[in-house]
DNA sequence: TGTATATTTAGACAAATATCGAAATAAAAG
DNA sequence: CTTTTATTTCGATATTTGTCTAAATATACA
């Protein structure tokens, strides 16, 4: 219960974070592997993986000297869920199209 | 195809935003009841409209003096879609415990 | 212990963002 | 045509964000 999604949606907001996420969802991969394929520098990617780990959308292991990341599925889908809720709030009827409720 | 998320997702980002979306979910309103609902000025939800137009999370029209905003569905779905597509791509079978990868 | 490799933290900086008050635009009403 | 009401645009400002280089930490290994 109580998942504060503002940090899940604050992380999705990024295009390279989404595209890690993406990466991960291949399988899990170390922190140099994931910089290797992507055109900015490794603190910057760091400070990516901290925004996706507080948004618990990545969890970490250590082996070795490396640092492995994978994706953590649940937040994913509990972020969808909120999605869902807003066009169609505690109720499966959605109506595509919002016809114009024309009270005053 | 060629869906452009990334306004979507950078108007997901924001509290305010999303507030905005789940009441326009109830029904269409206009900008000065939706912003009678909001500790925030005019001019900063005009602001706050203004990006979920751009991202077409909303559609406008106008009534006389007033302007009414509904929410697009359709954008909100997609948004959806593309974050199935994250941690499920191109098949359906979702496993919410993700172990492991032992798949190629 | 000392060196190499992997990753993060610290500090700085430019760009983007959220907010405001004041002014501008648009439509309605007198 | 002037005033009133509804909404947006303008200009300013403080905060947040994404990025970098340099330095620090952690592990492995000779």
């Amino acid at each position: 219960m109580s998942s504060p999604q503002q940090p899940v949606f604050k992380a999705l907001a990024d295009p390279t974070r989404r595209a890690i996420l993406k990466r991960l969802q291949e399988g899990s991969e170390t922190a140099g592997e994931i910089a290797s394929e992507f055109p900015i520098s490794k603190p910057s990617l760091s400070h990516h993986f901290n925004i996706l780990k507080a948004a618990d959308l990545v969890r970490t292991e250590r082996r070795g000297q490396h640092i492995v990341y994978s994706l953590n599925a649940t937040v994913l889908q509990e972020a969808m869920a909120m999605l869902l809720d807003i066009f169609s709030p505690g109720d499966s009827s959605q109506d595509q199209d919002n016809e114009e409720s024309e009270r005053e």
